[in-house]
RNA sequence: GGAGGGGUGGCCGAGUGGUUGAAGGCGGCGGUCUUGAAAACCGUUAGCCCGCAAGGGCUCGGGGGUUCGAAUCCCUCCCCCUCCGCCA
C-alpha cells in the first residue's frame, strides 16, 4: 500500500496511477475520511489524557482518604468517557472504512514505464538469439509429449478436472530435473539461499503481498480454516520477514524457492488453455529480493538477468519486455516480462515476470530495516522474478529441441538432471 | 482431538490493579581512562499515530470486557512448549 501521507500530498498522481493501472480506487473518499479521522483523534487523545491525569488525581485522593473529592473527580471522568466513547465508535468504522480504500490502491508506476495498453505500449528492452528455423514441420509441444509419453491430459484431467497435468515417466522426471537444475543455477551462479516455504498461507500473509483483498477470486481457498493456496512463492518468501527490522548489513537478501502455484484462472476459459499454456497448478522456481530502497532498480536489472541467464543456458529464444501501466500488476511499480519462443506453436509464451514493488509490499507487510543501530526504521525494497515458470517452459524446450522423429535432445546442462540425452519413448 | 504450562522492549528476564513504556542483565551507541585495545566506570538506547512545533495519545501475542484506573482481573481467538491420543 501507499503511505496515507504521501496520499494526502500527492493526490493527484495516485489518481494518475489508478487511472493509467485501470484500478478503480476512490481517493476522495479516502482523503476525506482521513481529514473526519484526524479530527476525531485529535479530540479523543485530548479526552484520554484528561481521562488518564483525573485518574492518577484519584488514586492520590483516595490514598489521602478524600472519598468525596474522589468521587466527584470519578462523575468527571464518567462524562469525557461518554464522548470517548461515541467518538470511538465513529472512528472504528471510519478507520476499517480507511484501511480498505488504502489496500485497494494500487502502486504507482516509474517514470520509464509507458502508459497505456500492452499491445501498443509495451517495449522490448532485449532479445537473445533467433527463432530456430527447423528442416521439416515442427510439431507443437501438445504432439510432442503425447507422442512421448511424458503427459497424460486426459487422466490428469480425471483427477483435478481440466487445467491440471499428469506428468509421466521422463515428462515427470524432466519436471523434477528442471526444478533442481535452476534452483542449483540461482544457488551456485547467483548467491541465493534456498528456502521452501508453506504452500498454504493465512490471510493476513495474502494481504501483505497484495493478493487480498482485491484478488481473492483468483486463489483457491480453504474457507474452514481460512486458508489459501499460494499463486506463487512470492506470497510466502516476502512475508518471512513480515514485522521484523532487519539491519542494513543484512540487505540485500536473496531467496529461491521452489513451489507449486495454485490458480483459479475464473473467466478465462476458451483463452489460451491447449495443453500447458494455462493451467490451474503449475511448478514454478522463484526468486525474491530485499534490498536498500536506493538500490531496487539496479537490483531488478541484476534479478531480470538472473532470470534470462535460465532461458540462455537452456539455448532458447526470448525476448524481454518491459511493461506498460496496463500489463502491470497492482503492486508493482516495474516489470519485466521474460517471454520465450515456441517455434511449433509458432508465438512466445511468458514465462516470467520480474517486478519491483518499491516499499508497496514491505509496507503492508510491515517489512522495515534500520542503516544505523541508533537509526529510525524505514521500509525495505521487495522485488521477485520468477526464475522460471514451468510449463510454458517445457513448451519451449520441446517445441525447441525436437527432432525430425519426434525425439527431443536435452540441453548439455540438463544432462545430469535427467540421466539421459535425449527424451524418446 | 484431550490435559497442563507459557507468550513482556534487539535478546534474556522482573513485574498480579495505581504516576510502569515498563526493574535488572546482556547487546548497541556516546564518553572517561589507555600509546592502542580490553577491562572498569559514567551516560544513553522501543515502535506507531496526530501535530509546523511545543506537546499529546496508543502499544506488554490479537480482539473484547470489568474498573475512576489493567502488563497485572474476566472472556475469546492465535501462536509456542510438555504429556496423552491419532496419524503421513
Amino acid at each position: 500500500m501507499l503511505d496515507l501521507k504521501f496520499i494526502r500530498d500527492n493526490p493527484g498522481a495516485v489518481r494518475r496511477a489508478c487511472q493509467v493501472k485501470r484500478h478503480e480506487a476512490d481517493v476522495d473518499r479516502l482523503l476525506a475520511l482521513d481529514r473526519e479521522w484526524r479530527e476525531a483523534t485529535a479530540r479523543a487523545d485530548e479526552l484520554r489524557g484528561k481521562i488518564k491525569r483525573a485518574s492518577q488525581e484519584i488514586g492520590g485522593l483516595m490514598k489521602q482518604g478524600q472519598r468525596d473529592a474522589a468521587e466527584a473527580q470519578k462523575a468527571e471522568v464518567a462524562v469525557h468517557k461518554a464522548e470517548l466513547e461515541s467518538i470511538e465508535k465513529a472512528e472504528t468504522g471510519r478507520r476499517a472504512a480507511m484501511d480498505d480504500l488504502l489496500l485497494r490502491i494500487p502502486n504507482i508506476p516509474h517514470e520509464l514505464v509507458k502508459a497505456g495498453p500492452e499491445e501498443e505500449f509495451n517495449e522490448e528492452v532485449h532479445r537473445f538469439g533467433e527463432p530456430k528455423q527447423f528442416a521439416f514441420e515442427p510439431k507443437d509441444h501438445v504432439a510432442l509429449a503425447e507422442g512421448l509419453g511424458l503427459i497424460d491430459f486426459k487422466r490428469g484431467a480425471r483427477l483435478g478436472g481440466s487445467g491440471f497435468i499428469l506428468y509421466t515417466g521422463l515428462g515427470a522426471r524432466l519436471e523434477r530435473g528442471l526444478i533442481n537444475y535452476m534452483i542449483d543455477l540461482h544457488v551456485q551462479r547467483h548467491s541465493y539461499t534456498e528456502v521452501s516455504p508453506p504452500f498454504v498461507v493465512t490471510r493476513q500473509v495474502m494481504t501483505g503481498t497484495g493478493q487480498l483483498p482485491k484478488f481473492a477470486e483468483d486463489m483457491y481457498h480453504v474457507t474452514e480454516d481460512d486458508l489459501w493456496l499460494i499463486p506463487t512463492a512470492e506470497v510466502p518468501v516476502t512475508n518471512i520477514h513480515r514485522d521484523e527490522i532487519l539491519s542494513a548489513d543484512d540487505l540485500p537478501i536473496k531467496y529461491v524457492a521452489y513451489t507449486p502455484c495454485f490458480r483459479r484462472e475464473a473467466g478465462s476459459y476458451g483463452k489460451e488453455v491447449r495443453g500447458l499454456t494455462r493451467v490451474h497448478q503449475f511448478d514454478k522456481v522463484e526468486i525474491v529480493n530485499f534490498t536498500l530502497p536506493e538500490k531496487s532498480w539496479e537490483q531488478l536489472d541484476t534479478l531480470r538477468r538472473e532470470a534470462e541467464t535460465v532461458l540462455e543456458s537452456l539455448g532458447l529464444h526470448y525476448r524481454t519486455v518491459r511493461l506498460s501501466t496496463e500489463g502491470m500488476t497492482f503492486a508493482s511499480a516495474m516489470t519485466y516480462d521474460l517471454e520465450v519462443w515456441a517455434p511449433g506453436s509458432k508465438r512466445y509464451y511468458e514465462v516470467s515476470s520480474a517486478s519491483c514493488f518499491t516499499d508497496f509490499q514491505a509496507r503492508r507487510a510491515n517489512i522495515r530495516f534500520r542503516r544505523q543501530a541508533e537509526a529510525k526504521p524505514e521500509f525495505v525494497h521487495t522485488l521477485n522474478a520468477s526464475g522460471v515458470a514451468l510449463p510454458r517452459l517445457v513448451i519451449a524446450l520441446l517445441e525447441t529441441w525436437q527432432r525430425a522423429d519426434g525425439t527431443i535432445e536435452v540441453p548439455a546442462p540438463l544432462r545430469p538432471y535427467l540421466g539421459v540425452d535425449s527424451l524418446t519413448r
